[in-house]
DNA sequence: ATGGCCTGCAACGCAGGA
């Protein structure tokens, strides 16, 4: 079975390209960030129609975070257990006997700043959710936008981005701290092309020029990770017209 | 060399993203 994350920038906007990128790609279950919807205006109907059970954890303007999956699936939490905050960035769910944690990782916005702190107090809170649920699921997945590219081979110009917010050694530490947990990025499971990003910027013609980053990631604990079969990046949305700034990223389980 | 985009909210500019 199929699973996919993508970081839609308003799903308000994005909507019929979910719906045209998900009946192509048919991934039994698809994590959505940035949804910017008040829960009062997330399109269930629409998705129900289509045959989508959904989950969603959304705020007006910011972040919000939703599930869709085939089948039925059960709500763990929306919420970072032990960290108080309004900011709809978690949504943890149970699909058959997966675990699957869909994340919104803060920015971060400058090495050092307030959100910089915040992010990584954030990532520590997960990691520490994380060792939980691991205690309590064998299969588990966490499939979001990291907003942490982990390596150099993730950067386009890892020279110009030294040091600062996305790459900067903290954010990489944490990452690596919360992969320790027991899990394997499921991209580097399978040899991939060179250069494969999952975000560009709208600037300076960042998709055109092949520049970004590879920020979107789906970790899967040890038992799944022996059944995976393929892992992807699907460019093809961010050529769409008025595409979202990231590419949906998707990895094919043998289960 | 510089800055160049997009979204939502609310108000016609800003905050925030990455």
């Amino acid at each position: 079975m199929k699973l996919a994350t993508w970081n839609v920038n308003s799903l308000r906007v994005r909507l019929e390209q979910v719906l045209q990128w998900s009946a192509a790609a048919a991934p039994v279950l698809l994590a959505l960030q940035e949804t910017k919807l008040p829960d009062a205006a997330f399109p269930e109907q629409a998705l129900a129609n289509l045959g989508w059970h959904v989950l969603y954890a959304g705020q007006p303007a910011y972040n919000g975070v939703a599930l869709l999956a085939r089948r039925p699936i059960e709500l763990i939490t929306c919420k970072l257990p032990g960290f108080e905050d309004v900011q709809r960035r978690l949504l943890a769910a149970r699909l058959d006997d997966l675990a699957i944690v869909n994340v919104y990782v803060p920015n971060g916005q400058a090495v050092g700043s307030d959100k910089y702190r915040y992010k990584l107090a954030w990532l520590k809170t997960l990691t520490t959710f994380l060792h939980t649920l691991l205690s309590e699921y064998d299969q588990v997945v966490v499939l979001g936008d990291f907003n942490i590219a982990p390596e150099d081979r993730d950067v386009y110009d890892p020279k110009a981005w030294e040091g600062s917010v996305l790459v900067s050694p903290p954010e990489r530490e944490a990452f690596h701290a919360l992969v320790e947990l027991g899990f394997s990025d499921s991209f580097r499971l399978f040899e991939q092309p060179a250069n494969s990003y999952s975000w560009w910027n709208y600037r300076q013609g960042g998709f055109r020029r092949n520049r970004g980053l590879r920020i979107d990631h789906i970790l899967l604990s040890r038992p799944l990770a022996e059944r995976c079969q393929s892992a992807g990046i699907d460019t093809t949305p961010r050529g769409w017209p008025r595409p979202s700034d990231h590419a949906p990223v998707s990895t094919e389980l043998d289960i």
